[in-house]
RNA sequence: GGUUCCGUAGCUCAGUUGGACAGAGCAACAGCCUUCUAAGCUGUGGGUCGCGCGUUCGAAUCGCGCCGGAAUCACCA
C-alpha cells in the first residue's frame, strides 16, 4: 500500500506549484505524525514554504490543507495550527491497513533476494581463558539482534565469530592447571568447562603476584619484579612451544580448549545465539604476515632497523602503527588484515560488521587506514559496531574486586527471579514444572535481553541487579506479558471471524493502527543505524498503547459483533508485530505468563 | 596533551534528516480487580535538556568555546 506521508509530500509539490508557480525539491517538503495534543495523524511543517507562498502561515497551511483534502480521499480533514498543517486520514486507510498488511505474517520486513546486500558481522569473539561475563552479553545480545534486523531489512547476513584461542594468556592458564590442578576436569569437579579453566586463570595471577610481592621484598623495583617473575617466564617459554607445535603443549591446549568450547556451547545455546561460520585464530594468525611483507616490498610500509615492519599513518592524523614485531611475529591488527582478506576472498561481501567494545575504536580505525594503504578496495566496507561499557552502580567491574558479573550466574539469577516472580503473583499454579521452567526460561532471558538492548548501543549502560529484576514497566516481561494476554484472549474468541466492518473506530484503535504502520520504518531505520533499541522502545509504545486499550474497551465482550470481529483483527494483528519486534531482539514470547 | 564518544527529572533511559508547551519507566504519594491475565490501568509531584556564545522564523537536536565523565594513543589482545 502507498504510504501516506509519500502521497502528502506529492500533493504538497503540485500545491506550491499550483498557486504559487514555484517548484520544490521533495525533501523540502517535511511531513512528521502529529504531535498526541492535536488532532490529526500527519503534520506538514508550513515555516519553509513561506518564502514561495508570501502568506502569513495561517494562510498558507489552510491553503494547502484545502487542496490537499480535495485531491485525495485518503485525507479526510485538516486544521492549522501556527504553522503547522494537521492532515487526518481517512478511517478506509487505516482500516485496509489493518485488513491487507498488518494481518501478514512477514508485515514490516523485506524479503531477502540473491540480489541483497552481503552483510557479514563478527561478533562474540571471547577468549577461552575465562568464561563470559556481563560485558560479553552485551556484545553476544548485540550481535544477535542487529543480525536479525539487517536480515528482516532484507540483507543476507553472515554471522561470524573469531575465537581467540592462542596467546600468552592461554598458556598462563594451562601452566597453573599443570601446576596445581591435580588432573581436575570438568568431569571430576562436575564445574563447567570455561569456569574450570577461568579458574586456573585467576591461579595463575595469585601466584604471579606473590613471585612479584617476594621479589619486592628482596629489594627489587616493582617493574623489574614484575617483568622477571619466574611464572612469567615459564608462560613465555610455553607460548614458544606451542608456536613450535610442540605435542605435549598442543595436546594440553587442545584438551583445556576443548573444555572451553563445551562451556560457550552451553551458554551460546542459553543465549539463544548462533554463527554460520567460526574462525579460530589458531589457524588463522599467519595470515596477515605475507600481506604485510607485501605491503613492504611494495613500498607502502616500512622497516625499521631491528627488522619490525611498520606503517606511517601520519598523513591521516595518527602515529606510527606497529604490524610485525622485530621477531617476525604478528600482532592483533596483522591477523585482523589477513582475516579481513580472507573474509573477502570467500565472500565478497558488501559491508563488514565487526560488533566489539569502544575501547577499540583505534584499533578499527587503524585498520581502515592499514587496508586503504595496501590498495583494498574494499577498506571502507568496514563498520566497527562500537558499543558502550556496561557498568555496574559501584562503577566498572573488577576481576580484582570480585565484581565481574558472571553471565551465567546472571542468568540463573534472572530465572529465578522469574520463578519467584510469578509464585508471589500467583500465576501457573496449574501447570506442569516443565512447562513452568520453560516460561521462567523465557521470562528471565527476556528481561535480561530486553534490559540490555533498550539502550543506545553507543552509550555506556549502568547494570543495576535490582533494576534488572523489577518485571514492571519498560522491561521484556511487561512486553512479554502483553503478548499472554492477546493470546489468551484470541484463545478464548477462536469462532468469531476477524474482519473489518463498516463502523468507525474508535481513537484508540486508530493509534493502535497508526502505530504499527510504523513498524516497516522502525526496521529499516535500526538497520541502518545498526540499532536495536529502536525496535526495543517502539515494542514497549506500542504494548503501552495497548494496554490502554484493553483496561478501557472489552474485546470479545463488546456491545455489537462487528467491533468484536475488528478488534480481534486488531490485538492479532499486534500479538504477531510484538512476536516479530521480541524475535529481532532475540527474546521469545510465552503463550502464558 | 591528541583522537573518539557521552552529559536530558532523585535513578535508568527515549526524544533519527532542526519544528508546536521536553517524554517514558523506576522510586514517592493517592486510587482502580463479582467483567477477556492487576507482570496491568489512572492520577499527583518532579527539568535553566552540563555552561556560554553563534546560525535560524524556530535549537535538547547544528557550529564554536569552556566544564564534567568514559575509552584510547603498547614489539597486549
Amino acid at each position: 500500500m502507498q504510504r501516506i506521508e509519500n502521497l502528502i509530500r506529492i500533493l504538497a509539490l503540485e500545491a506550491v506549484q499550483s498557486f504559487w508557480k514555484t517548484s520544490m525539491e521533495e525533501g523540502a517538503i517535511q511531513v512528521q505524525k502529529t504531535r498526541r495534543d492535536f488532532k490529526g495523524d500527519f503534520t506538514v511543517v508550513v515555516f519553509p514554504l513561506l518564502r514561495h507562498s508570501r502568506l502569513s502561515p495561517e494562510l498558507t497551511g489552510e491553503t494547502m490543507g484545502q487542496f490537499i483534502n480535495e485531491k485525495s480521499e485518503l485525507i479526510s480533514d485538516y486544521n492549522v495550527v501556527k504553522g503547522f498543517l494537521n492532515l487526518v486520514v481517512d478511517q478506509k486507510y487505516w482500516k485496509q491497513l489493518l485488513e491487507l498488511e498488518l494481518s501478514s505474517e512477514s508485515y514490516g520486513k523485506t524479503d531477502v533476494v540473491a540480489s541483497a546486500p552481503k552483510v557479514m558481522i563478527e561478533y562474540s569473539s571471547p577468549n577461552t581463558n575465562k568464561p563470559l561475563h556481563l560485558g560479553h552479553i552485551r556484545n553476544n545480545l548485540l550481535g544477535h539482534s542487529v543480525s536479525q534486523i539487517l536480515e528482516a531489512s532484507g540483507k543476507q547476513v553472515q554471522k561470524v565469530n573469531l575465537v581467540n584461542d592462542r596467546g600468552i594468556h592461554i598458556c598462563k592458564s594451562m601452566l597453573s592447571w599443570l601446576k596445581e590442578g591435580e588432573g581436575e576436569t570438568p568431569g571430576s569437579s562436575g564445574l563447567k568447562g570455561d569456569h574450570l579453566v577461568g579458574k586456573y586463570y585467576v591461579r595463575y595471577d595469585k601466584i604471579y603476584k606473590a613471585q612479584v610481592e617476594t621479589a619486592i621484598k628482596e629489594g627489587k623495583a616493582k617493574t623489574e619484579a614484575e617483568a622477571e617473575a619466574p611464572i612469567l617466564a615459564e608462560a613465555r617459554e610455553m607460548l614458544l612451544k606451542w608456536e613450535a607445535e610442540d605435542p605435549e603443549v598442543r595436546t594440553l591446549w587442545e584438551m583445556m580448549n576443548g573444555w572451553v568450547y563445551e562451556g560457550f556451547k552451553k551458554t551460546y545455546e542459553r543465549l539463544g545465539i548462533s554463527f554460520h561460520k567460526t574462525y579460530y585464530e589458531s589457524e588463522t594468525y599467519k595470515l596477515g604476515k605475507e600481506i604485510i611483507l607485501k605491503g613492504l616490498n611494495e613500498g607502502v610500509l616500512y622497516q625499521k632497523e631491528d627488522g619490525s615492519v611498520w606503517a606511517n599513518l601520519e598523513d591521516e592524523g595518527l602515529d606510527q602503527k606497529l604490524l610485525l614485531r622485530s621477531d617476525g611475529t604478528s600482532v592483533y591488527m596483522t591477523q585482523d588484515v589477513g582475516t579481513a582478506h580472507q573474509r573477502y576472498e570467500e565472500s565478497e561481501f558488501d559491508s563488514h560488521i565487526y560488533v566489539v567494545g569502544n575501547e577499540q575504536n583505534y584499533h578499527f580505525q587503524v585498520l581502515s587506514i592499514v587496508l586503504k594503504k595496501l590498495g583494498y578496495s574494499w577498506s571502507d566496507r568496514l563498520y566497527h559496531l562500537s558499543y558502550g561499557m556496561v557498568e555496574l552502580p559501584e562503577g566498572k567491574m573488577k576481576s580484582r574486586e570480585g565484581t565481574v558479573v558472571d553471565a551465567d550466574d546472571l542468568m540463573d539469577e534472572m530465572e529465578s527471579t522469574a520463578r519467584q516472580m510469578s509464585d508471589e503473583l500467583g500465576k501457573l499454579g496449574e501447570f506442569e514444572e516443565e512447562e513452568k521452567s520453560r516460561i521462567f526460561r523465557q521470562v528471565g532471558m527476556g528481561a535480561l535481553k530486553y534490559f540490555i538492548l533498550k539502550v543506545d548501543p553507543k552509550k555506556n549502560m549502568t547494570f543495576d541487579p535490582k533494576e534488572s529484576v523489577d518485571f514492571n514497566g519498560n522491561t521484556g516481561p511487561f512486553i512479554q506479558y502483553t503478548y499472554a494476554r492477546i493470546r489468551s484472549v484470541l484463545r478464548k474468541g477462536v469462532d468469531v471471524p476477524k474482519a473489518v466492518g463498516s463502523q468507525e473506530m474508535n481513537d484508540k484503535e486508530v493509534a493502535l493502527v497508526r502505530l504499527m504502520y510504523d513498524y516497516p520504518e522502525v526496521i529499516n531505520e535500526a538497520a541502518r543505524a545498526l540499532n536495536p533499541s529502536l525496535v526495543a522502545n517502539f515494542l514497549f509504545d506500542l504494548a503501552k498503547e495497548f494496554n490502554q486499550f484493553y483496561h478501557d474497551h472489552s474485546i470479545l465482550n463488546a456491545e455489537e459483533q462487528e467491533v468484536v470481529s475488528l478488534r480481534l483483527l486488531l490485538v492479532d494483528a499486534i500479538s504477531r508485530i510484538i512476536e516479530s519486534g521480541m524475535n529481532l531482539l532475540g527474546i521469545e514470547v510465552p503463550e502464558r505468563m
